[in-house]
RNA sequence: GGGCCCGUAGCUCAACUGGCAGAGCAGCAGACUCUUAAUCUGUUGGUUGAAGGUUCGAUUCCUUCCGGGCUCACCA
């Protein structure tokens, strides 16, 4: 019995043997509750002691126990469902012999149903009068502190039931990240749009701009891929008439953790026929400020030291005159848009501006290299980055006043991109000579470059209507909701590497 | 992948300039029938992430490795 952990496990299975030994099973099939902890205090928990006395409230409830106060013949406990907590209190002559017996064996951290009525103490505490106690099950490992919590991010991570055990807000973090889900669907099919799956396992990773993982089907013997975005899926949907449509699933990339990314995340992605991508920023808008309002009841919300702001109006940029104007900012000087489209000039005032570009790339990608270094940390509330560089987005339809142009935007909240979307490419004959223009960017290296499909551009050509697409990062999203500063707080069991 | 930082009891944290590894909580024994970080008395518990090195002596300094955090790059 060498370490601490080791005699405090050995004590619990000794508790569980004497439990035995009073009568009770270990592990009781199922506990007929009639009340679960939330219930009670979501219905009583405003009723004042002499009301609750009249009315006699019996209940049958069940839940962990969190902790143990004992005093002689009496002792209280706070047993938790995980939502909600209620105090329990155990007095000697309120039990028969065996329920007090079993009393004095439960330790920290074990699950029991509790029989009794609710009554307040004299500190005015909801608690219920303990009148019988059936043992659940047993908690052998000691939990963390009631006190300060369990503070060390890698094991709240990797063992997430603990975290929400004893840390209350993670609890919080994931009914937002709930009833987030919740809201966008009740938005969507309200507005006529069809919540389907798409292929998951794909022959060929498309739709963004990314590196998948690799997998095989011994079967088929076949190379797949976990999809980078269902775009592709969607899109041929859109063909096949179903004009309204979305998917909220994951997609994987083969790419760096940071605190903003994790290589599984939830993504929606919506295409909505014969709209374009102005239509979508004002769609954009009135849904987020719904969301919001719905999940945390305001369209205003905290996140870290802002106050962000839901409502619409959203503040619009185009990225090449944003870009123009704070260059000219910065250096003193006036720098036009035009600058901005011709590589040398581009290049020339990336070197101006100090902001380093990888090399082998068009003017387009150096425009929004420029962009994203002079205003990316700027956009905390809520603004639509739009008018992309055609050459930065394959899949985006061009401005018809402007082929250089393509009617896209991003939405960027508290520091980050949340969503993008555009205007959908449907011309087959463009659509392939973007393949191809991506084909020479991979024979360069670029290994996100976009792959051929050509089953997706034979869809093409069966004839897509004109239609607006968007993803919307739901992860980042919860993050903005939630205020949570890392991806990694809104998803249950972020990626970590494996131990030994 | 680069830079910076962290890893000490089950949990939360100390340990000065290199000098006997400590506290609170939890646990155990005892007292206590309305407490709520209950209180009071006593007490168990350590391969200081791992392996090397420097040193009379390493939690402390150096190297490598393992795990994590922040940040940069890339993206949603």
């Amino acid at each position: 019995m060498s370490s601490n952990e080791e005699a405090q496990v050995a004590q619990r299975r000794a508790n569980l043997d004497a439990i035995m030994a009073l009568g009770c099973a270990p592990y009781p099939n199922q506990f007929p509750l009639r009340d679960t902890v939330s219930a009670l205090v979501d219905a009583h928990g405003t009723v004042d002691g002499p009301a609750l006395e009249a009315s006699r409230i019996e209940t049958v409830t069940a839940g962990r126990i969190l902790s143990i106060r004992n005093f002689g013949k009496a002792s209280f406990f706070v047993l938790s469902d995980g939502r909600s907590r209620i105090q329990v209190y155990i007095r000697q002559d309120a039990l028969s012999e065996q329920a007090y017996a079993l009393s004095r064996l439960l330790d920290f951290g074990d699950q029991i149903g509790v029989t009794g009525h609710l009554f307040r103490t004299r500190t005015n505490e909801l608690s219920i009068w303990a009148t019988d106690l059936t043992f659940l099950a047993k908690c052998f490992i000691p939990l963390p502190e009631k006190w300060h919590g369990l503070q060390d991010v890698e094991t709240r991570y990797r063992q997430r039931y603990l975290d929400l055990i004893v840390n209350p807000d993670v609890r919080r973090v994931f009914e937002i990240r709930s009833r987030t889900v919740s809201a966008i669907r009740e938005v969507l099919t309200g507005e006529g749009f069809l919540e389907v799956e798409t292929p998951m396992m794909q022959p060929i990773a498309g739709g963004a701009l990314a590196r998948p993982f690799v997998t095989h089907h011994n079967a088929l013997d076949m190379t797949l891929y976990l999809r980078i975005a269902p775009e592709l899926y969607l899109k041929r949907l859109t063909v096949g008439g179903i004009e309204r449509v979305f998917e909220i699933n994951r997609n994987f990339r083969n790419e760096g953790i940071s605190t903003q990314h994790n290589p599984e995340f939830t993504m929606l992605e919506f295409y909505w026929a014969y709209v374009d991508c102005e239509r979508l920023m004002a769609f954009t808008e009135t849904m987020l400020s719904r969301v919001a309002q719905q999940v945390v009841g305001s369209d205003e919300v905290t996140f870290g030291e802002h106050r962000i702001s839901l409502r619409a109006p959203f503040r619009r940029l185009s990225l090449r005159h944003a870009a123009a104007e704070e260059a000219s900012r910065r250096l003193g000087v006036t720098v036009t848009v035009d600058e901005l489209r011709s590589l040398d000039s581009a290049l020339a005032l990336a070197a101006r501006l100090g902001i380093p570009v990888p090399p082998g790339i068009g003017p387009g990608k150096v425009a929004t290299e420029i962009f994203e270094a002079l205003w990316e940390d700027q956009l905390i509330q809520p603004t639509f980055i739009h008018d992309f560089p055609t050459e930065v987005s394959p899949l985006s339809k061009q401005r018809p006043d402007d082929p250089d142009t393509v009617e896209r935007f991003e939405l960027y909240i508290g520091g980050f991109e949340v969503a993008n979307a555009f205007s959908e490419l449907n011309d087959p004959v463009e659509q392939r000579r973007r393949f191809e223009a991506q084909l020479a960017d991979r024979a360069r290296g670029d290994a996100e470059a976009h792959a051929m499909d050509e089953d997706y551009i034979r869809a093409l050509e069966y004839g897509m209507p004109p239609a607006g697409g968007e993803g919307i990062g739901i992860d980042r999203l919860v993050m903005i909701l939630s205020n949570s500063s890392s991806i990694r707080d809104v998803i249950l069991f972020p990626l970590m590497r494996s131990r030994d």
